[in-house]
DNA sequence: CTCCATTTGTTGTTAAAACAACATACTTAT
DNA sequence: ATAAGTATGTTGTTTTAACAACAAATGGAG
């Protein structure tokens, strides 16, 4: 196990590389492999157990009775999911989890930290909260891309806030077309033809999932 | 201030009453009345302060660059708002609050709880670790509701959540029409509309925000 | 009670996205 | 290199909601 790299990770974040020890042990961390698209896990299972991404990644996603799917975010390495229920054992989950390439999850059992009997219960307490915070943010956020009724619009919010983000004007997202298309909540052939119009005009390039927003000084 | 009522909160659940005292003393709690429709917190603000409603009720909403406005939830009496950003000082808000009658706040300072120097520290932590997680719960039923593309889909997706939530088949909401609209991210006569059509078929009564969802035994 | 203001409901038109079906481009394995 | 399978792009048709404009109902204030 990567030491080094877990305590990079926002849930471990200011542990003393020793006390990381016996948190892993108090939290019965077990690592496991998951191939691409693989089904982590359910809707409408209960889980005391959230997971830490080692490496890959994983999509949060919501499936209705006729099957269509609504993805709610994209977990990238060093994040973690699950753990809204982890903190809330009462509730079933209403999502499932699905590896979106090759990934490595750390599962760790929560139980230990909402008794009272953990090391470094506060750190772990503190940083859970930060990270609850983020995850509203992060889901407000897709409300808001999702709050315009053009697809166009839907587009240009996601894409532009992307920039943002990331910090560039060229910008690789998680997304293929169709998960993209569910992210935003539209059909995946009316959001590709979207996307040849803003080609068309001279908006943004894209290669695969890696887009580029243009501006004037791009322009021929 | 009533000192039975904050015990019952959410936030102060588990307190004892003498700690209480010193808790808000702690967190310079101060009281404070806005009459129905006044703006509470602008988006752009920072704040690391956040609030608990004493009575009343405010709503969390979002306004775009051509004066859209988005719902993202609404805020009882004994629940929380603005605690993500407390939890999160760099960022600035995303959203507006508003109350949405006449509402009486109780203003809390955060950075008490996030320093090492806080009485019942553990206690608020766990408490608003509770909150935030409840709260990602409540915005991803958010997103459920208009992950429908019809509007008749998002009604009936809401309205039968709020039926399970509120434990029976007649309950009220917490919105107008203009409010649901902006809630589920619909147009507002096309969804008086659709509640008419609901109406006609038998599927449901309104008077006001009071909602009963009718069943088989309910026919004529 | 009456008047004004606000909210809710109704209708017709227009714009846009869903949907379906297919074409093209990319990947991967053999 | 080829073939099969997957992902992306294209086009035409249909469905649906947005939009606009107005009517009806509701709720206070004087």
């Amino acid at each position: 196990m990567d030491i080094q790299f877990l305590l990079r990770t926002p849930l471990f974040l200011g542990a003393a590389p020793e006390e990381l020890e016996s948190l892993l042990a108090a939290m019965e961390a077990t690592q496991r492999r998951f191939p691409r698209g693989e089904g982590i896990l359910r809707a409408g299972e209960d889980t005391a157990r959230f997971y830490l991404v080692l490496s890959g990644g994983v999509t949060v996603e919501h499936h209705d009775a006729w099957g269509n799917r609504t993805i709610l975010g994209h977990v990238a390495a060093g994040e973690v999911f699950a753990e809204t229920y982890a903190c809330l054992p009462q509730q079933s989950m209403m999502v499932s989890a699905v590896a979106s390439q090759e990934t490595v999850l750390l599962s760790l059992n929560a139980a230990a930290l909402l008794t009272h009997s953990c090391p470094s219960r506060d750190l772990i307490l503190t940083n859970l909260l930060r990270i609850t915070a983020e995850k509203n943010l992060a889901l407000s956020r897709r409300i808001f891309y999702t709050s315009s009724k053009t697809i166009r619009g839907r587009l240009l919010s996601y894409l532009s806030d992307q920039a943002v983000l990331q910090g560039s004007l060229t910008f690789s997202i998680p997304f293929d077309r169709q998960q993209l298309a569910d992210y935003l909540g539209v059909d995946r052939s009316a959001l590709s033809n979207e996307l040849s119009k803003l080609r068309r005009e001279g908006l943004l390039t894209t290669r695969k999932n890696r887009f580029s927003l243009l501006t004037q000084a791009d322009l021929p």
